[in-house]
RNA sequence: GCCGUUGUAGCUCAGGGGUAGAGCACUUCCUUGGUAAGGAAGAGGUCAGGGGUUCAAAUCCCCUCAACGGCUCCA
């Protein structure tokens, strides 16, 4: 063994230091202020200590709050800093586990019948950064599996017991800070001194292992920073985030309701929420002419023997809604969960060539489903809802190509509509779980290829999910966040052999045999209901002008100017330009104040100069005074501005 | 479905064992005003629904429903 090794660092230099130096030693060989603020360090690919030893020539990489592993350490040793705060104010609590989140961490804990709630956040996060001050360091100690046993036997923590019956002897490590000792295998920051700033932000119920079965235990969710400003931005952003919730903007500007006499999660779309959906349909029943998809039209129920057929009655029979009776006994129908089966019998109304194929029927097909009641979330997750569905029944030799097509339609949706911020997700089975899913492992590996293969094809960049693929068969999803930063699947395409198969559908290939087409099952949007949720919320309501409910606003100065406004109104609306017409009885300063709540892109002030002169007064929401125009200039400009996204690029 | 929180006027919210409150919105009247809130008056609530405790319940307790934050689920 050496005296010194070599420690290579990020920018590639070389420094030798004696064997044995921590990376703490070494940020402090170059600077005082950098070994401040080191938090863990990345050694040779791997996070650790930053006070641990190196014995080895090694790469060494500083990981400062600046580095998303330097905030995941000093989360996850936050989280240890709240079980200390919580076990000194709570003794006797047993501890689940504690990891870092996105934003934040929380603890798992078994309160045993102690109350905890919103009143009690305060004392806990004083208490964390009392313990903080302290500067307690976090002390690495690996311990022999029966040990560890021994010791959480004795503290009397059945979930830490049940997590060290799945670790191996020799891997196990603790770490201690304060009068606190956890099973963990790190790493974490150097002392508790780092933590500034800590905000208690919720509690909730979650399973222990996140399984239904076992008890549930309570969630902390807390988030601290290295400083107190940094903790009041977060927060600050966090107020502004919930200006663009769905749910608020969608009542203020009227776009939908939901009502308890209707039903929990069946939303009822109000006039311009309507006006919004139907020009979102409108667009992509466009493009999809274009691709060469046929529009059709099934019905909202189906004798439940489809579904027995398509394999949805078995899997999801139990928990939907149930059958509608009929004064036949014996007969039974289904609100309809799913389009899919309702388009194989379309496929079957005649024979079909290899000729006819690719057949791609699209239809907004409204479907019903029971969703569970803790669920339901806005729009973005409810009981009825409307999906942009289409199947397209092809050729096994024409799977790729098809699928190629339909990624470049939702890539065409999502770039039209300024959603940059998506994840590609390709959803696989469970290969643990397999009775989950219907079908061949041999079609499931034809299924899975063709949906990798077409996603590196197009150099998307997409992230795997096991157990994650529909029962049927495997997809590809797109998923997006909400302004609250969680995650929803919009636009999906799935590669299917097992419907064709339970519904025996088939083609006369060239050499007059039967054949089996594929279908693939996509819908762009992914539902009306939850693509709306997301872009009120990435736009905060102020929609891109060809998609705004009221387009303009004509805003008369008093009622002296009504015919005027009339006219203008009218000659607006046979220019296709929507909105209404202010005629209440408010000076202009509140008729614009409102235009600009009710976020409508343009206003016209109409008064005694622009009537004399047969003008209008041009204002943009947000920006103020654009000048005089005649009407027919502001048709040209309005026209011009709303262009880009009107005529969309020809896919 | 599970854990927790919440439910008062159309909206945002205050109140809280003893006759139900505010601002905004709404209606009427006055005002005819030039680029983000003109003035006055009026109307509007079985305090989510049901049950219980009490001389008395919007308030305390129980159940149901719904919403919110998570968990689980998601064709």
């Amino acid at each position: 063994m050496s005296d010194q090794i070599r420690i290579t660092l990020p920018d590639g230099s070389v420094r030798e230091y004696p064997n044995g130096v921590t990376s703490l030693e070494i940020a402090m060989s170059i600077s005082e202020g950098l070994a401040r603020n080191v938090l863990a360090a990345k050694v040779n690919g791997t996070v650790q200590d930053a006070t641990r030893p190196i014995t080895t020539d090694s790469a060494v990489t500083l990981l400062t709050w600046n580095d998303t592993e330097g905030k995941a350490t000093f989360w996850h040793s936050s989280a240890h800093l709240l079980a200390e705060a919580l076990e000194e104010l709570y003794p006797g609590i047993q501890f689940g586990i504690g990891p870092p989140i996105e934003k934040g961490f929380y603890y798992d804990v078994d309160l045993n019948g102690q109350h905890f709630s919103q009143e009690d956040f305060k004392k806990v996060e004083d208490k964390m950064l009392e313990l903080a001050r302290q500067k307690q360091e976090f002390v690495r100690q690996p311990i022999s599996k029966a040990e560890a046993i021994a010791y959480f036997e004795k503290k009397g923590d059945p979930y830490k017991l049940d997590l060290l019956d799945r670790l191996d002897d020799g891997t196990i490590t603790f770490y201690s800070q304060g009068n606190f000792t956890d099973l963990c295998r790190g790493p974490h920051i150097p002392h508790t001194g780092f933590i500034k700033a800590a905000k208690i932000m919720n509690v909730a119920g979650a399973y222990w292992r996140g399984d239904e079965k076992n008890k549930m235990l309570t969630r902390v969710y807390a988030v601290t920073f290295p400083k107190q400003k940094e903790l009041d931005d977060y927060l600050f952003l966090l107020e502004e985030a919930k200006k663009r919730d769905h749910r608020k903007l969608g009542k203020e500007l009227e776009l939908f309701a939901f009502s308890e006499k209707v039903g929990a999660g069946l939303p009822l779309w109000l006039p311009k929420g309507t006006m919004l959906r139907e020009r979102l349909e409108n667009f992509l029943r466009k493009a999809q002419v274009r691709a060469g998809y046929q529009q059709v039209v099934t019905p909202h129920i189906g004798s439940k023997q489809l579904y027995v057929t398509s394999g949805h009655w078995e899997k999801y029979g139990e928990d939907s809604f149930k059958p509608i009776l009929t004064p036949e006994p014996g007969e039974e129908f289904l609100l309809k969960p799913m389009n899919c089966p309702h388009h194989c019998e379309i496929y079957k109304t005649k024979p079909r060539s290899y000729r006819d194929l690719p057949l791609r029927l699209a239809e907004f097909g409204t479907v019903y489903r029971y969703e569970q009641s803790g669920e339901l979330h806005g729009l973005t997750r409810v009981r009825g809802f409307t999906q942009d569905d289409a199947h397209i029944f092809c050729r096994p030799d024409q799977v790729k190509e098809e699928f190629i097509k339909v990624i470049d339609l939702v890539l065409y949706v999502f770039k039209s509509l300024g959603f940059e911020d998506y994840s590609a997700q390709i959803s696989l089975r469970d290969p643990a779980n397999k009775q989950k899913y219907i079908g061949s492992d041999e079609l499931w590996e034809k299924a899975e290829s063709a949906i990798i293969e077409a996603s590196a094809e197009r150099g998307l960049r997409t992230v795997t999910e096991l157990g994650e693929a529909a029962f049927y068969g495997p997809k590809l999803d797109f998923m997006v966040r909400d302004a609250l930063g969680r995650k929803w699947q919009l636009g999906t395409i799935q590669v299917d052999y097992n419907l064709p198969n339970r519904f025996e559908l088939e083609y006369t290939g060239s050499d007059n045999q039967k054949y089996r087409p594929v279908m693939i099952h996509r819908a762009p949007f992914g539902s009306m209901e939850r693509f709306i949720a997301i872009l009120i919320e990435n736009s905060g309501g102020n929609f891109p002008l060809w998609l705004s409910p009221d387009q303009i606003a004509v805003l008369p100065i008093s009622e002296k100017y009504e015919d005027y406004a009339n006219e203008v109104f009218l000659t607006l609306q046979e220019n296709d330009i929507r909105g209404y017409n202010d005629l209440r009885d408010e000076k202009i300063g509140r008729k614009i104040r409102d235009s600009e709540i009710n976020k409508v892109p343009f206003m016209l002030i109409l008064g005694e100069k622009e009537q004399a002169e047969g003008r209008v007064s041009v204002r943009k929401k947000g920006v103020g005074d654009l000048g005089s125009m005649t009407i027919a200039e502001f048709i040209g400009f309005f026209q011009n501005e709303i262009k880009p996204a009107a005529q969309p690029a020809v896919l």
